[in-house]
DNA sequence: TTGTACGCGTTATCAT
DNA sequence: ATGATAACGCGTACAA
């Protein structure tokens, strides 16, 4: 595709070609008020006819930063996470950042190599989902320690006091679970994902707190745990629920596809959706107006999450003292999104 | 989350407290085979214990690269192209290489200023899915004249003889339209995309070919055209066409979503699927499995063409005189998934 | 209004 | 086995 020609134009070949000095092209190129009307016009006639672009490189190395956005999640083929990069990676754009992307797979190892890698490449900031089994969060310490402001987003540290944009999730727990219990539900199951993930955690905690307001007691038996929260897992959690001497008469989920697992199941087996098994999850991905019955689900703004985030990095980045910015936590609402399955 | 402390130790602190030279330093830290195991020794101890991290900056100006990858894409937040991207960011990060990320959101002029912005950039080579309506590929050859290579993967320009990763186009358009055949079809709707994108002109020629094969007339009027082949742009292609006086028996949608699209509008207006309209889709995506009946799909090793087209881009920028190069097509084949819905 | 000179941190070349 | 020096390209303090 075309000849290649690696000789890229400097601002010193310029300069020569126009007898001044490169220090005069360098300010003519970004508009300098120092600089004759003239001289500018010409140097960007010639740096346009030479097809002159500016070495990124050298100019990150003398400013001390490199305009890019660090962005660790724990896979990027996920729909909320890979909506949640596009929200960030489009404002980014708009801003003039570039955006770098790495993802844990949900491994804390992966996550603390890959954390370092991305300070070392100097990005001025890093948006960060945590890894599923994270609980040391030192690694982003040692990164805002060497100067690269860190932004978590949805999978937030615990007990964390410092940037971060996420949803209210008990909130989240208690609304969703009451949702249920509106509908006449008292044996209400949960997937939940690690209770050492805060989400999560908080999911649960909204959980308890609605049933126990309702007089309803808590069973362990109906509390499922699981890695990853993917389909095969919700498939295989329903399948044990269902073997108990009374099985659950609906199902919270805290993300959509192991709810559609289990929905998945249940079908399989004859049981009816809701009227046997209610189900609700949580993210409000595109499938669930797929599966039938259609999944009600609990929103979760992945777009506007991303969004926020980058703001707030920028705002990080752009504060010149920011030892004394005071921290922000942004936490949203969310509404539960009711469908036929419950 | 911790105290911020800009001073980056440099290979010159370490080299002042051990008095060497900082080139002692460097090669040390690089285990140069030409410093004493001592020195080396003494060198990696002291930079671990200042916490050092070199300045992958100023390494990056003084070797003239970034050792980043550029991607560029319609959309991250695609099925398809997450696990795309997922795939180029694993292997990517295998080999010690970064991912820069950029959406074109399938507009042209985005396209083409994403494209300088990475070049600028400087990354070592980009991937590229182009944008829908690109038809003019002037600003990838303006890349690689500027030094970058350009590796191309799935939506590849047309008439193309560079380094790509695509699927067989033509033949897997041919394989679906013959299976909708195989099960007794006659009139079988296409829906496409923009016929100017080189993969939906090549699976419209299969259509047509398999269609002429079987003695089937080609019937304009089952030939949907779609911006972006949506949930939503599927669901309106379908209704049109049940309103014609002998509608389709069948649809082979270039994708899955505007496949699914038109199967809850046939479902919606008490039609039978498969019986009264069978469907095959694209990509096989995971919400294949989700929707009923199960939708029949054409396999897209998404993941599989990410790795690829990195190892493609990395043989380019290792190989020292990439001008004698033969360029790489790789051109994967397809089968048929099949499942209830056709 | 423009030019000179230096530094950003690393690495490669050449010398010792 | 190690050191001195230059260079990558840009931006800016200081000088003129």
């Amino acid at each position: 595709m075309g000849q290649k020609n690696n000789k890229r134009v400097t601002i010193y070949d310029l300069a020569k070609e126009l007898n001044v000095s490169p220090s005069t092209v360098s300010r003519a190129l970004k508009d300098h008020t120092s600089i004759g009307q003239e001289t500018t016009k010409a140097v960007k006639a010639l740096a346009k006819q030479r097809g002159y672009r500016p070495n990124v490189l050298a100019s990150n190395l003398r400013n001390q930063h490199s305009n890019t956005i660090g962005v660790l999640v724990p896979w990027v083929n996920r729909p909320f996470i890979s909506t949640l990069i596009s929200g960030i990676e489009e404002s980014a754009q708009r801003a003039g950042y570039n955006v770098l992307i790495a993802q844990t797979q949900d491994s804390y190892e992966t996550e603390v190599t890959n954390t370092k890698a991305l300070v070392d490449s100097r990005v001025q900031a890093l948006i960060v989902s945590l890894a599923m089994e994270t609980t040391d969060y030192s690694h982003f310490n040692d990164a805002v320690r060497q100067g690269t402001p860190v932004v978590f987003v949805d999978r937030v540290p615990m007990n964390y006091r410092g940037n971060q944009v996420m949803i209210d999730n008990y909130q989240t727990g208690y609304d969703a679970t009451q949702y249920l219990i509106d509908r006449g539900r008292k044996r209400i199951a949960l997937f939940s994902g690690s209770l050492k993930q805060k989400i999560y955690r908080d999911r649960y905690d909204g959980y308890v707190a609605a049933l126990r307001n309702n007089g309803i007691p808590i069973d362990e038996s109906l509390i499922g745990n699981s890695h990853r929260l993917s389909i095969e897992e919700g498939t295989a959690l329903i399948a044990g629920m269902l073997k108990l001497s009374v099985p659950p008469d609906a199902v919270f989920s805290t993300n959509d596809s192991a709810a559609i697992g289990a929905m998945k199941y249940v079908k399989s087996v004859g049981k009816r959706i809701p009227e046997d098994v209610a189900f609700i999850g949580m993210n409000d991905d595109p499938m669930c107006t797929i599966i039938t019955p259609n999944l009600t689900s609990m929103s979760h703004p992945a777009a506007e999450m991303g969004r926020l985030a980058l703001r707030q990095a920028l705002e990080i980045i752009t504060q010149p003292d920011a030892e004394t910015n005071t921290a922000i936590t942004v936490r949203l609402n969310t509404k539960v999104v009711p469908r036929a399955s419950s």
